[in-house]
DNA sequence: TCGGTATTGCTTGAATATGATCGATGCGGT
DNA sequence: ACCGCATCGATCATATTCAAGCAATACCGA
C-alpha cells in the first residue's frame, strides 16, 4: 500500500461521506492509526481537509456551499469577544448604524436588553436578532435583498440612509488594511456600506483577525474615516501598529473569559 | 461517532424541526445526555441555537417567532388555499407587491419556484420566505420595524414605495366589509398598507373567512379600489354578495384538494 | 554490498472527550 | 405557596485521541 494510494482513498472517502474517522479508516486500509494521523496531518496542511478529534471533515467551501450559519461558526468566539467590546461603546439613547455581517450580528444579539436605543441597519439578521428587543427601535433601510449576506443593498438602500444621521456606525467587511481601510468583494455591497458610513459621525470597524491584512476588491471606508478598529488578539501586529500610526484607535478583544467556546469550531 | 458529526446532526435536526430535546437527541445519537448538553452549550455559544430547559430551539434569525407561528396556524389550511388561488393570478415576469400578514406569507412560500419575478414587500417574513428563491428579486421597503406583524411601517416605508409601480398588490388586513373595504387596527400599519395599495394597478385582498364582515379602526383600502377578493368557503354570503355588487371579483378557495396544504404551513 | 533516506510502527506523557455522581436550580402541578 | 420531578452545572474518574521521540523495516542509488 503506497502512501499516495492511501491518501487518494482518504480523499475519496471524505468527499463522498463528508467525514472520516481515524480508527475506522485505519481498519479499512489495513494500517495503523499513527500512519493515518500522519496522512491526515499532511493533507490538512495542504488544505484538503480539516482535522477534528478522532477524524477529519471536508473543508468548508469544497463540499457544499458554506451556508451562512456555518460561516458564522468561523472564529465565533473571537467575533463574540469583539462584539462585547463594541457593545461597551454604546450608551443608552444612542442612535447607531449596523452594517451586515456575522460580527455585527453578534453585536445585535447583545443589544436585546439595551434600553432606549435606535438601530438603523440593512441586515435582515440584525433585524431578526432585535425582534425580541422591545425597547430598541429598529429601522431597516430599504433595498434589494442580497441573499448571500442576508442584507439589503442597491440604490434604494443608499437613498434611504441619506436623510439619516447617527453617532456611530458599526461596520464589518471582508478585509482591512491600514493603507486601504475596509474592503469587500462586491461593488454593490461596498456602495451600500459607504452610504452607511457617510451617515455616521464615528465609524467603528469590527474585523476578526482573519480579515486584518486582507485586501479585497472594493474599498468601502478609507482608513482616515475609521475612528476605531476592534479586532482580536490573533491579528497581525504590523497592521495594527500601522493603523495606530494612521490615527485609528485599535482595541483588542480577549477571548479568554468565556471558556469552551473554541471547542466546537476549532 | 465524531463530535463534529454529532453536532452537524443536531444542527440539521434543529433546522428542520425548529426544536430538539436533549433526551430525545441523546437517544437518537446513541450518546448520553451529558454529552448532548455540552454540545448544545457550545453550539449556543456560537449562536447556532438557543438553549431552553430540556432542549434547544432555533435562534431568532432562522425560524419564526413562536407566538406568530401559533397565530399562523389559525385557519392555516384556509390561508394556504387562498394563497394558492392568489398564486394562480401571478405570471412570470410580473412585479408584485406583498403586504404583511400570514396569508401573504403563505403566498410567498409558493413563489420560491417561480421564475422571473420581482416582489416588493414590507414584510420580513415574506423576505425570509423568499430567501431561498434565487430567481425572485426581492425588494424590501425601508421603515421602522413593527414587531407584532414582522413588518416595516412608518413614513420611511411609505416614501420608499412612492417611486414604484407594480401590476398587482396582494394585501391582507384584520377586517373586510363590502361597505368600508379593508381595515386594520393600527393607523401606522394602515398608512403603510395604503401606500402599497397606491403603487399597484390592481389590488387583490387576501382575507380568510374570520375577517369577512369584521370592521376595525382604520380603513386601508376602500371597496372601490379592490379588484379581487380571495377568501375561503366559510365566509359570510351576504358580505360576498354585497362585494360582488360593488364590482369586486370574489373568489372562493376550497380547502380540501391539495393534500400537502398543511405541511407547507406547519 | 553498503550507506542513506523515507516510511512505518511502537511507546510515552499530555490533551481532549466522554461518562457518572451529586448538589443546586428551575419548572409544573396541586 | 408548596412540593415533587426533571433538568442543569460542577467536579471527578475513565477512555480515547493526540503529538513527539525512537526503533525497525523497506527502498534506492552508488
Amino acid at each position: 500500500m503506497l502512501a499516495v494510494e492511501r491518501r487518494r482513498l482518504i480523499a475519496e472517502s471524505i468527499r463522498s461521506r463528508g467525514v472520516v474517522s481515524v480508527a475506522e479508516m485505519a481498519e479499512a486500509l489495513g494500517t495503523t492509526e499513527i500512519t493515518l494521523r500522519r496522512d491526515l496531518r499532511a493533507m490538512a496542511n495542504d488544505g484538503l481537509l480539516v482535522r477534528t478529534h478522532g477524524g477529519a471533515v471536508q473543508p468548508a467551501g469544497l463540499g457544499h456551499e458554506p451556508s451562512y450559519s456555518e460561516k458564522a461558526q468561523q472564529a465565533a468566539a473571537e467575533k463574540a469577544a469583539i462584539a462585547r467590546l463594541a457593545f461597551a461603546m454604546i450608551r443608552p439613547g444612542d442612535s447607531i448604524l449596523l452594517g451586515p455581517g456575522t460580527t455585527t450580528f453578534a453585536l445585535a444579539r447583545l443589544l436585546v436588553d439595551c434600553p432606549e436605543l435606535t438601530v438603523v441597519t440593512n441586515s435582515l439578521l440584525v433585524a431578526q436578532a432585535l425582534m425580541g428587543a422591545p425597547r430598541v427601535e429598529v429601522i431597516l433601510t430599504g433595498g434589494t435583498l442580497r441573499r448571500s449576506i442576508h442584507a439589503l443593498v442597491g440604490p434604494a438602500a443608499e437613498e434611504s440612509v441619506r436623510a439619516l444621521r447617527a453617532s456611530q456606525a458599526f461596520i464589518s467587511g471582508n478585509g482591512f488594511t491600514a493603507e486601504r481601510g475596509l474592503s469587500t468583494p462586491s461593488p454593490l455591497v461596498a456602495a451600500t456600506d459607504r452610504a452607511l458610513a457617510a451617515a455616521a459621525q464615528q465609524i467603528i470597524v469590527l474585523a476578526d483577525h482573519t480579515k486584518i491584512g486582507q485586501e479585497t476588491m472594493c474599498q468601502t471606508v478609507p482608513s482616515d474615516r475609521v475612528s476605531t478598529l476592534i479586532t482580536d488578539s490573533g491579528a497581525d501586529h504590523a497592521q495594527l501598529e500601522a493603523s495606530r500610526a494612521a490615527g485609528i484607535t485599535v482595541r483588542i478583544a480577549q477571548v479568554g473569559d468565556h471558556a469552551e467556546a473554541r471547542s466546537a469550531t476549532a
